[in-house]
DNA sequence: CAGTGGTCTAGACCACGCA
DNA sequence: GCGTGGTCTAGACCACTGC
């Protein structure tokens, strides 16, 4: 009667792993911290190294741990937020936005693009390739593609490609009246490119934000934004920028 | 100069593999179909389970496939576009909202969510399970926090738990006057009691959609909503609702 | 009971960052 | 060159589903 029913519904142990070690980043870590490694990590736990990663990878995903290869695993800061939605109605590349145009080439979009974007298929678009850094970390990548016959005006004396002809594609966008965007999130996994942008492996869990820009009755843009679902977590400030203070209790590094 | 250069950067064989899998299922097989089985399709690709696994698990992270124990792997369909924003300002549980209530207890919250709320440490609040069931098929559960306090009319007479007090809670809720609401979105994995609701393993990746109510210029209740993050694409309809068409030629099975 | 995906092991080698 | 995490193997057993 006294006795404890252990294991009678027998828990994974990579599961009970990612508990153990949870409870141990909170009471004896602190951010930045680094952990033992992987191979020391399994043996004081008594498990293979795979089993070990399971749990590791958990933690990883949701945001506590942050690893690296060739130098280790450490103890990852809360995760920052990030504001998707606060600047309502107002184009990419206005004003104040916390975005940075990098590149941008002339291209055929990707299928699902083409689809909202109701162009033929393998039509090319303006393709402006934008980053979005806060608090000195890139959380963000995007690529936003504008059709030809939303920048009309488009000045062929520009630079054909490059940040200088980003911007100019932009500066045009803004001469249309917007009407209306239009939102969605969802998880996908970086593609190699925004890896590399976003300092991940190939495959590293992103929230992919898709937004439609409509103006004049119809789509005139699509921006794809990808963002790092380890460290961000998305704020729909519909209070108007109101901030979410999140585990005030921990302390930084 | 014919030769076509193989693997001098070598990819990671399961992302070359997860390609290979992700074209194969856009050309050769329809939504529903189940592939082979796992130990078959490694031996196929002359690779070790696990590796094979580990292309599977990226697929089903992007909502391409749907692994069930016991019964096998199957095409999924397009990812259900599930309306999160829309309803602007109206509190859980307003006519014709998605969600149904299930159940209520008192019990004290989370610590991140007891921030949030500003309650006292260990202080109990009501707490409402509702779950969302779009085109018959169970997307998401929720977790409603309301602080005492917030619903002070609440009448002794209503069961003190269970599907009936819920909905009395609610009822009271509507009574305060909703100034505004805060969203915010993240990735998470589903905790044991979540995940069986959602028809998941435990651990399994979801979208954590926490809201922000606020009333009488504190905030009134704070809704944690955990979303299949395999099968869900949250939209945010700024734009009245308009729905995306997503990938419109795939068909049903 | 047979077949599926889920967990776990004990190794090996590789790619990367840094001193 | 050394230590880290990342990839990969070839097995084993377990838990669940459906017949």
């Amino acid at each position: 009667m006294g006795t404890t029913q252990l294991e009678s519904v027998p828990e994974p142990k990579y599961w009970h792993l990612k508990t153990v070690l949870s409870e141990a980043l909170d009471s004896e870590f602190s951010v930045g911290e680094i952990l033992p490694n992987e191979r020391d990590l399994a043996a004081r736990f008594g498990v293979a190294r795979a089993t070990l990663r399971q749990a590791l990878e958990q933690l990883e995903l949701e945001g506590r741990l942050q690893r690296r290869r060739g130098v280790g695993t450490t103890v990852a800061p809360p995760r920052v937020g990030v504001a998707v939605g606060s600047e309502q109605h107002t184009w990419p590349g206005a004003a104040g936005d916390a975005w940075q145009a990098t590149d941008c080439t002339v291209a055929a979009p990707p299928a699902s693009v083409a689809g909202i974007l109701e162009t033929a298929h393998g039509e090319q678009v303006h393709t402006v390739r934008r980053s979005r850094v806060t608090h000195g970390q890139q959380v963000a990548a995007e690529l936003l593609y504008v059709p030809a016959s939303s920048v009309p005006d488009l000045s062929a004396i520009d630079a054909p490609s490059g940040a200088a002809r980003a911007r100019a594609v932009l500066r045009e966008l803004q001469r249309l009246d917007l009407e209306n965007q239009d939102r969605a999130v969802e998880l996908g996994s970086a593609r190699a490119d925004d890896a590399k942008e976003l300092d991940r492996l190939p495959g590293a869990p992103v929230l992919v934000v898709t937004t439609r820009f409509f103006a004049e009755g119809r789509t005139a843009a699509v921006s794809v934004a990808t963002y790092r679902a380890d460290t961000c977590r998305l704020t729909f400030g519909d209070s108007g920028g109101v901030e979410i203070h999140h585990d005030p209790e921990r302390r930084a590094s």
